[in-house]
DNA sequence: ACCTGAACACCGTTCAAGT
DNA sequence: ACCTGAACACCGTTCAAGT
């Protein structure tokens, strides 16, 4: 009975890191619906309020989740530190806002848990400090670049909420709906006929989600490069 | 006992629309979170489960409500319609946004439940008609206003999700944690000193939203005018 | 057609008790 | 110190019954 082969979970001791891995196992696998304190602790081979010994409570166990997530961007990156320069900040920063923006692809659920955080994750707060460092490095102001985090936003770390949900359902009563409303969005029509048409491989109401998130970026780096140089003028 | 004086409410009869305004003032008044369904009901004087004779389920309540958030913008602009000219496109399209931002500001917890539907609502779609509308009479191609959407995203409707979350709670452990941090995140601190020497009045971690507002959405409508130009030299 | 009461299947979380 | 079982105060929602 004292045998080697035995199930291994119970032995490890339960941390809040293995609570936050779990939790993004789960919502991987399951969807972000089933993370419950309950199906949690089941993951873990433990009674639910076991889980209260290493986490305060739901809120803090989504914080702690948010901040391994950001984690995983760090390790994608090798680190936050950059060697960017006056020439290379806008490449520096688009690069490593799309290596977020792949980290978020893997974990999909991601982007709507950090929409209800209060506030900044230790990760995250790094990660923002990083995105900073290389806006000084190329020569942005303080005020030039508090500007830019807040023009960035949620971009900064990889996404952006979209209004125009893509509607890949494509099936039933939403299709219906839409051709009701048509009549009376005669610009959304137009838009929509000509950028199929466009793209073969385009559906009515499918988007390239990466092209889209990349034309917004470059946006907005464009834009700064700009309010960089009219600073500098001055 | 057929008096007159009675409370008129029980005598008004139950209508989706009825609903979805009490929702808003249950919402404007006591938080989202007290939108619940039993709170929604008593507010309106009934059992919780005759809200279903009207509302599928409490999904198809909030769309509701978003919808008629959308419509209090369409009534502020009185109508969507517009006169835009190939001159007047910019500052149009920023009116009317920084329009749909004030009725945010009077629903703060509109924008956490827009980033929750799946689908636009039928009042949003026509919102976004009338922006794209705008964007053509300014001379946008379909592809051009098709990118621009996506790129506008959630600002679209007059609010962008913050990283930085404005910590105006200030007290307590908060601060702690951000004086323990603080070593780790130089570029954050820099920035928050020159920002804060820059004006007086600014707290640490206080910016004015209306300024980052702007300053992004400005930034995007310059990048999207100079996009213009090169699709017209083409 | 519209509203109701009781009940069901869940939540997050507290508490007192175990080891 | 860590884990547990039972219970509490909520949820959204179903159902059968009322008028």
């Amino acid at each position: 009975m004292t045998s080697v082969a035995e199930t291994p979970s119970p032995k490890i001791p339960l941390t809040p890191r293995r609570v936050f891995q779990a939790a993004i196992a789960l919502a991987d696998g399951r969807g972000i619906g089933a993370l419950t304190m309950r199906n949690l602790a089941a993951a873990l081979d433990v009674e639910a309020m076991s889980l209260y010994h290493h986490v305060a409570n739901k809120e803090a166990m989504l914080d702690g989740v948010v901040d391994e997530v950001v984690q995983e961007i760090e390790r994608e990156l090798g680190g936050f530190d950059t060697d960017a320069t006056p020439a290379t900040w806008q490449s520096t920063l688009r690069d490593r806002i799309l290596t977020a923006r792949r980290v978020m692809l893997r974990h999909r659920w991601a982007p709507a848990v950090i929409e209800t955080r209060k506030a900044a994750t230790p990760t995250t707060l790094r990660y923002m400090d990083s995105l900073l460092g290389i806006m000084f490095s190329g020569g942005f102001t303080p005020d030039l670049g508090h500007h830019a985090m807040h023009a960035l936003g949620s971009r900064a770390l990889g996404f952006s909420h979209e209004l125009f949900q893509p509607d890949d359902s494509g099936d039933d009563e939403s299709t219906d709906l839409m051709r009701e409303l048509a009549p009376r969005l005669p610009n959304i029509v137009t838009m929509m006929t000509e950028v199929a048409h466009d793209d073969p491989d385009s559906t009515i109401g499918w988007c390239d989600d990466e092209t889209e998130f990349e034309f917004g970026l470059d946006l907005l780096l464009d834009g700064l490069a700009d309010r960089l140089t009219s600073v500098r003028q001055t």
